[in-house]
DNA sequence: AGGAGCATGTAATCTGTTACATGATTTG
DNA sequence: CAAATCATGTAACAGATTACATGCTCCT
């Protein structure tokens, strides 16, 4: 009866996770979309990885709230490289965002689900895709490894000893799935082979 | 200065992952969408969640596409239970896709973000928050080595062992977190006991 | 001048999420 | 019968992806 209560903009408080990724990289170093594009492809974006059109927008929206600005020296116009730097309140805002809780994105893995139709429509490719997915995964595994060794050789401060944190829990997520794959692998492979009853 | 090609429409190989889900499930055992609802909290959601109303429409999309049909038996109205069932077309279409090859969406995870947040803007509340994912994440082991126990105390047929790996995915999982959260968390009150030189 | 590539941006679409709406069934 | 609950759905939107469009710079 009652008519639709008024849906609140939610834009205020960004909770969302985007913008505060770019937050971090402008304030680690001011940048310029492309630059951060590729600055996500590596670090950040690992565990968040977003594309130049995303981040594009996100600048875009930032700076009409005022967390960010373009700084002075770029030229706004169309092709030209333009520079943001991240203002007290874009600070205060990842601060906040930083005090309080962070849920966890739920995991969406299609290898995982193909198991469970192999186990209904067959298993006909399956040792191939476990084998090119092992293959993917030790090679961001040995990826991650020479980060690690190349910046993180002796520990300094916490920034870089939280950073470290980072790229540790790659190497272990990479290090788990090349070990369940090996398992996977080999249980396919027996199965093939006619190793038990059942089929 | 060519018109805009024409858009194909992507929904005839449904090559996205979500349809190829509830066909699976519904190959395992014929049911309506809150019984899917259901048992996708369980099992498959576990590495592919869904809510009620994705499953509603992926449904209604997989039955004018021909590859499921409502059983007979009941009625299409509204409140009404409405079983469906996997028609031979739709079988086929989970056999395509399961001998093709299956994407791995990248990984989004605001918890490692937030730690690069901290290097930046500080570490306030870092160590409680640590410990509320690592509380989750245990929980959510025991759980998965409790259905383990329950589900495969002995191993059956290649269909369970292949459902099998799939909980062993999620336990190995689990435990990664439950490790890399450890060593974050004595890491981090290393920090904050002033551990090392650098702040 | 012309072409390659850099850099920023727009448009359309799809997946997933949140909030709400409505019919049927059970139970006090 | 009224309230709670089960079951199916609709609407609106946010986030992410893909494809395309346009301006600038540098090099030959």
């Amino acid at each position: 009866m009652a008519g639709r209560p008024e849906r609140r903009p939610v834009c205020l408080g960004f909770p969302h996770v985007p913008p505060h990724a770019i937050l971090t990289a402008l304030l680690e170093k001011p940048s310029s979309g492309l630059e951060l594009t590729r600055r996500f492809d590596r670090s950040i974006g690992y565990f968040w990885p977003a594309t130049h059109q995303q981040i594009y927008r996100e600048l875009g929206k930032l700076e009409q709230a005022g967390f960010i600005r373009a700084l002075p020296s770029a030229q706004p116009s169309r092709g030209q490289k333009k520079e943001f730097e991240v203002l007290p309140a874009g600070r205060a805002e990842l601060t906040a965002w930083a005090s309080g809780e962070q849920d966890t994105k739920p995991v969406r893995n299609a290898l995982v689900l193909r198991l469970r139709a192999a186990a209904v429509v067959g298993r006909a490719g399956l040792d191939a895709e476990l084998r090119r997915h092992l293959a993917l995964h030790e090679r961001q595994l040995a990826q991650y490894e020479e980060i690690e060794e190349r910046d993180f050789g002796a520990v300094a401060g916490p920034e870089d000893r939280l950073r470290r944190l980072v790229l540790r829990a790659g190497v272990g997520l990479e290090t788990f799935w090349v070990q369940w794959l090996q398992e996977a692998l080999a249980e396919v492979e027996d199965m093939e082979a006619g190793g038990r009853p059942g089929e």
